[in-house]
DNA sequence: GATTATTGTTAGGTATACCAAACAATAATC
DNA sequence: GATTATTGTTTGGTATACCTAACAATAATC
């Protein structure tokens, strides 16, 4: 008989397929530990423990589970590296951030500490397809000469008048017709 | 001696105040509870259960939890309702995922199956700032003479084609401008 | 209205993820 | 090199959020 669980599939008993990827917090154990080596060559228990806010004690506990799931180098006493396996997943995850920050950040404007906030429960959120159509579309803006730079510092500007005055379109399109022009020479 | 904690405000071990909002879990309860009022007037566990992919036994769990907290009437054997506290939550989450959906199915252009996936993780991800963000952006790329939906059309030619092929963007400003002279009419 | 099916609840158990506080190992300082 | 930090680990406990499976209440059918 075969189970279809949610997280699991089993067969008698027997785990035959781990369907679920890593939860949220062993994913920001992975990125936090892929910043520190960056940073400090090595990750320390404490520098960790610091990042995400827990105490010592919680750390040691999630170090052993990203070990045993071979995501990372750890000895009791000793210092953490990432895995092979582990450093993909990190990147991977540290992509979606970055990506999403700037996403929040330069297109919708937001402040810096807002959007990293965001970015930092979204990365969880947002599979490969939706972070590699998000990548696409802020490279389509400012790839099409009717968007680009000029076109996102017009969202200030929308966004922060009232709806009977909201800049000059007809003025905003001919420069835009201009820069093209111009760029084309 | 005032400690703070992820969770909580505490002092001298009683709860001050209860810093985090509701769980991913229970607003997901919330939200289907909305939606389930909406189609058949008042929510079942058993429809409830389905609509989450839980067991009808976790549904009891979570729904006296929700009772505690005074954002469903709810008794045992009886139908379940939102009070108007948990209807207020309810409908703020059901807005993220309408927004975050329509943007990732008609911005992005995603798959309307995996647009809606993205979505219900991302509703919890996101906070109000960003998403009345967002909300301003999708508003600013429709009223923005130079973008709008023939804009967003182009999307797909560009993600879709190399890089070598990428049409004609002389023609596309040439009728962009043309529908703004004409629109000015 | 008794029987059967469906729906809802309860009880006991698992896994995750944290804390607090005692304890152990390593590092720093005198 | 003994003493004193600092850092890391262990233990026991809490809360969430599920599960399984037995049981109870309500609804549907004969």
């Amino acid at each position: 008989m075969v189970v279809i669980h949610n997280y699991l599939l089993m067969m008698e008993g027997k785990v035959l397929y781990k369907k679920a990827g890593l939860s949220e917090s062993l994913e920001d154990y992975l990125e936090t530990i892929l910043a520190l080596e960056k940073n400090h060559k090595v990750a320390r228990v404490k520098d960790i423990a610091e990042k995400l806010g827990v105490l010592r004690g919680s750390v040691t506990g999630a170090l052993k589970n990203l070990a045993e799931k071979d995501l990372i180098n750890y000895e009791p006493y000793s210092f953490i590296t990432l895995t092979s396996k582990g450093a993909v997943i990190a990147r991977e995850i540290t992509r979606k951030h970055t990506i999403i920050k700037n996403f929040l950040q330069n297109v919708l404007l937001m402040d810096p500490k807002k959007a990293d906030k965001n970015a930092c429960r979204m990365e969880h959120a947002m599979d490969r397809a939706a972070i590699n159509r998000l990548v696409q579309f802020i490279e389509y803006i400012q790839y099409c000469p009717r968007t680009g730079d000029d076109w996102i510092s017009g969202f200030v500007n929308y966004y922060s008048k009232d709806e009977h005055d909201r800049g000059d379109c007809r003025q905003c399109i001919d420069d835009c017709v201009s820069r093209y022009n111009r760029d084309q020479d």
